[in-house]
DNA sequence: CCGTCACGATAACAGCATTCTCAAAATCTG
DNA sequence: CAGATTTTGAGAATGCTGTTATCGTGACGG
């Protein structure tokens, strides 16, 4: 093994080293495409119980593990425990978020219009799912309720988590600003957590807190927007 | 006792009557103070433990019923479950909060300026207590927790808890709509809704979101307030 | 003085996360 | 292919927590 790697490393140009790296790394990428696999199974696992679960009910670790068909020993083997599930979980949410919204993005044309796109298509995937089960881009009830113990016992990785999503929204800001649709005014501050934790929480918790349920969803992210944008004051406009 | 009861309950206008009944009223009293105070006790413990634990930590039912000198049996004598002691602190809190907003906002003459004073106020008072421990009125991380699984799986008693602090804002809002200072297109919604929670949210999360820790927060409920009352647009004003 | 009732102390039980044990299976090495 | 090594599965064991049940005691009214 050794040997012939270095003979190969100096000189081949041709078929062997390129066969010993793939070979290599074929290895390499066998066990890992293994490992890889049984972590995606308890993913997928884990994602498919918060989709059936009713509101609010949290999966137990034995469910993913017979779910997926495998064993705590091995769960225990690939994360650190429950939290570092979750932990994924959310991750990948938020990652999916941030590229589907980028996708709806795309097609806008304008700053201020991908600016609304944002705020609007961001509301829609926080609003609750009714029927249609959460996907990965829709952060569960369960997920939000984990969301809010990353803020408030682990930030760092909260931070962390959230990067896809405050980076997406900080470039669109910018680029509203240098377009001059949005005032610059908050330009160094944390005006894109702000956004996000306005819409995400708006989303999921605004009718439940002033007691009017189900209110019709269609008008709702207009209103958001609405808030978002303008205010509450009276405007000169 | 039921016969002297109906015999005195009929003609007696003297003191006789009046001894019974204050005795029973007494007695009843007594009872009834002393389940109270057994009660304040339980629910003292709970805030001073909320107050005292570093963030995201929950207290056990068993710290409590320490703390509070009292008995395991006790407590579930009084509460249904550690479910319900955190459901009473959560409505103290609220309750707590919104009389101190209240007190806050009289000192304001326009309706403008109140609703500025509510936002900012409401605002600090959400804000994570760095080292002043929480109050009644200072949802401690573990109160903002418990209030999502509130708001998650028990919107009823959600929607409940915050009325205080909903029925504050909605007059305040509505006096200044009525002077014409608020636009009224959100009239008939959940705008108390959506202010509460984006306020609410933004004072605990938006900085750990943004990944921006520790920003001056002199300024950031004016900020707040700039926020929430003509949004991120470029106005004409 | 007796009965009832509230209470405290404590054990018992159940659910869940996490760890441990042991043997079988898979994978790697020569 | 055979042996060594690692990975895996099945399930028991542990520890923490919420909740319930048991038992005895002390207070209070009649």
């Amino acid at each position: 093994m050794t040997s012939a790697d270095d003979a190969n490393a100096a000189a081949g140009p041709d078929a062997p080293v390129r066969r010993r790296d793939l070979a290599v790394a074929r290895s390499l990428d066998s066990a890992r495409v293994r490992s890889e696999g049984r972590v995606q199974r308890f993913l997928d696992a884990g994602f498919e119980l918060l989709a059936s679960a009713e509101s609010g009910r949290d999966f137990t670790v034995q469910e993913v593990v017979d779910r997926s068909g495998q064993s705590l020993r091995s769960f225990y083997q690939y994360f650190a425990g429950k939290h570092e599930l979750l932990l994924a979980l959310f991750d990948e949410a938020i990652r999916s978020t941030a590229e589907r919204l980028e996708d709806q993005l795309a097609k806008e044309r304008s700053p201020l219009d991908r600016l609304h796109c944002f705020v609007v298509e961001y509301y829609r995937m926080c609003l609750p799912a009714p029927k249609g089960r959460a996907s990965k881009s829709n952060p569960t009830p369960v997920l939000a309720e984990f969301c809010h113990q990353l803020l408030t016992a682990h930030q760092e990785e909260a931070s962390r988590a959230f990067v896809p999503l405050v980076a997406l929204l900080e470039k669109t800001l910018a680029d509203a600003v240098e377009a001059g649709a949005v005032r610059s005014s908050f330009a160094g501050e944390d005006v894109a957590g702000s956004i996000l934790s306005t819409i995400m929480f708006n989303a999921a918790y605004a009718s439940t807190i002033s007691g009017t349920e189900s209110h019709d969803n269609a008008s709702a992210a207009d209103e958001m927007w609405e808030f978002v944008a303008r205010g509450i004051v009276t405007g000169s406009k």
